[in-house]
DNA sequence: GCATTTCCTAGTAAATCGATAGGATAAATA
DNA sequence: TATTTATCCTATCGATTTACTAGGAAATGC
């Protein structure tokens, strides 16, 4: 299941690749617009911001901006941060591997393989989508 | 994340399906061989029955078997019942859609576009896989 | 009838999720 | 400088889910 935090974050990161560049967007405005709980949008921005997608500026006019072209911005990075690993299991992930304490083989267990291919299969979506597509996906319609 | 129900649960189909078709296998047998708690193993297995996955014998001699060829029983039958949804969010979900009460449009929401690719891609794993498939990965090594 | 095995219902400790509360800090403005 | 506006930060909380566990009923084989 992809969280809650996961799909705001992601919705707030469209709302302000929307934006024209270098405008800050208030918290507020932005749990409006994309109906998300304000102080939980807070949390999800902040954390946003601590891991180098966001800038923002305090007081009057303040509020959070991009860092970077929406286009620079791959949904490999943005998932991790948000979601964690990409991986189902964490004997297959690439950034937060760990191995299976039931699992004396990972040669042999036919879970590991099976889990391999749906992680690659994910991972060649995130790698070849990035925050400016996802806003085109919708400018489409 | 896989839960631990999912990756016994395949496990176990897995250990079934290694074994001379006809011969019940035991749930004690099973979670030694394989390093799952028997009680755990037990509820999975029912589930598994339930699901038309397994027969079953009770007494001496009983235990659980597979009701099918390997080969026919595809990963996507299996993960939708141990796992549940295949889509990481109801919204694109084929068997459990529901939509989302945040959402006004799903035609112009970034976040639903994608997880429709993140969803099939992960199909498309799962539909080109069988039980059978996933023991020979194993046995290839 | 007795041992063996699955069947079934319930419960439970721990972790995670989706928020919420409330004050500290910094910036703009008057 | 005082006030307003906004982010920053820590801590907490109820609900749900996860990973098991307990214990007995029911069926089967000998």
């Amino acid at each position: 299941m992809l969280s809650k935090k996961t799909k705001y974050g992601l919705k707030a990161l469209s709302y302000l690749a929307r934006q024209e560049k270098g405008t800050p967007k208030q918290i507020l405005e932005i749990a409006r617009a994309e109906n998300i709980s304000r102080k939980f949008l807070e949390s999800i921005l902040l954390t946003l911001k601590k891991n180098g997608f966001l800038g923002s500026k305090k007081g009057k006019g303040g509020g959070y901006y991009l860092l970077k072209p929406a286009a620079e911005i791959p949904m490999t990075s943005v998932m991790r941060v948000l979601e964690g690993p990409i991986a189902m299991i964490p004997c297959v992930s690439l950034n937060y591997y760990e191995p299976c304490d039931d699992c004396p083989d990972e040669a042999t267990c036919s879970v590991h393989r099976l889990m391999i291919q749906v992680r690659d299969s994910a991972l060649e979506v995130y790698r070849n989508t990035s925050l400016a597509d996802i806003v085109a996906f919708a400018e489409a319609q």
